[in-house]
DNA sequence: CAAATATAATAGTATTACTATTAAAAAACA
DNA sequence: TGTTTTTTAATAGTAATACTATTATATTTG
């Protein structure tokens, strides 16, 4: 898995200039990533950003139009990387349950490696993706942005996992509410345990999201 | 139900001074309903608010600490309505599962009216709900402010819905899982249908939100 | 009618999320 | 190699935000 990097494109409008194309991009991507998932996305800034990869607040503006921007970037950065990964395991499965089991796991498991070939932590953007990404959606912006399709990846992962579910249960009337429940529910529950614990069942070691999940999948569809 | 509002008892830890106690204090409120709704909560400053309604910033100030402490007072406002409505609603039924499915409804079916005995207008209250909950535990702070119980009033309501889960089946692991994934789940389903309708499968007018977690969380139980 | 309290008006602060300009450094290219 | 172009750094500046503090003026209460 150690090519991953490769596949990962990202629509070209996220930036202003790739962070790609250049060692201080990847540094300001790679940093950020730290910096955000330490002191949160709101005491988060391209100041501060500047001051940890000894640069400058300016060059990082030339690179990314403000944070918000960036937010979006390593969110779709995020998504396509489990597109990928998604495509990578179901591709040599048949039975059409099995796709959708381990794509529920895919979509509801933490993230516990790193690819250390790439300049992305992806545990930590994982964490990222739970605490954060509520906020590059809630905004009075949304629907512009939805146009200019800064949410494609998000989309694209929720519809491919909905057609493993009508592979499924070709009678379900609500797939993509299914997968968008799922989806957006583990990311709460995990956030939830961490720190609103009694709006959930979590126990340490014991996989309870995934089990929740799983099953209830599984018992919505009629298949278990 | 036009007494409800005497029902609604907010932990006097949310404001400075008790908003109910004066002219400008439910001016304060209803007006910031209005205007979070209509501009959303980063737009929205006690600033703006001030000249609404004809008084200045500090006056407002004078009552919450702060915008955050607004939102949370008007969340907590929800959840102590919505738990009162609660009550009411199952106070006779005799049957768990008849108790369940009302539960699930009022948690899940949009709020379309508006008790006019009270300055809170209840229709943009649940829109606020859905468009900006999240902001008010999606911060660095939220362990503090769950330990001084600002988010007690959510809580009590899922506590009580997953009781009812129990009683129903008494076996099952997750409950606290399964209401909490359905509340904020559909919430979330309201959001998408508005902004990112392709992560749903919304149609208006067939109730589909209210039709998919109703079956969701009786087809988890085993029981329908 | 006096005292206490609530409100309004004004001013001020640190920080944020940027933009603009210019100079210096590095890379490309001829 | 020298020159041009591009990239980066440094500095300064702006409007707005989320407040705090102070004081004057209403309004209520005893």
């Amino acid at each position: 898995m150690n090519t991953i990097s490769v596949h990962i494109n990202i629509n070209s409008g996220l930036y202003k200039k790739d962070p790609k194309s250049s060692d201080l991009g990847k540094r300001i991507v790679s940093k950020s990533i730290e910096m955000i998932h330490d002191i949160g996305f709101e005491d988060f800034t391209f100041k501060k950003l500047g001051v940890e990869i000894t640069s400058n607040e300016s060059s990082i503006y030339r690179y990314f139009e403000s944070k918000h921007m960036l937010l979006i970037y390593l969110i779709n950065w995020y998504w396509s990387w489990l597109e990928y990964r998604l495509a990578y395991k179901i591709q040599n499965i048949e039975s059409p349950k099995d796709k959708l089991e381990i794509a529920i796991n895919l979509l509801v498991q933490e993230v516990i490696d790193d690819n250390d070939f790439s300049s992305i932590n992806e545990i930590l953007l994982h964490k990222i993706i739970v605490d954060e990404s509520s906020k590059a959606y809630h905004t009075k912006s949304v629907d512009a942005e939805n146009e200019k399709g800064y949410f494609k990846c998000y989309k694209r992962v929720v519809k491919r996992v909905s057609d493993l579910v009508l592979e499924c249960n070709p009678d379900f009337e609500f797939p993509h509410m299914l997968i968008s429940t799922v989806i957006e529910g583990a990311h709460q529950q995990r956030y939830f345990s961490q720190h609103l614990p009694s709006l959930t069942d979590f126990e340490k070691g014991k996989n309870n999201i995934v089990r929740f999940y799983t099953n209830l999948v599984f018992k919505t569809l009629h298949i278990s």
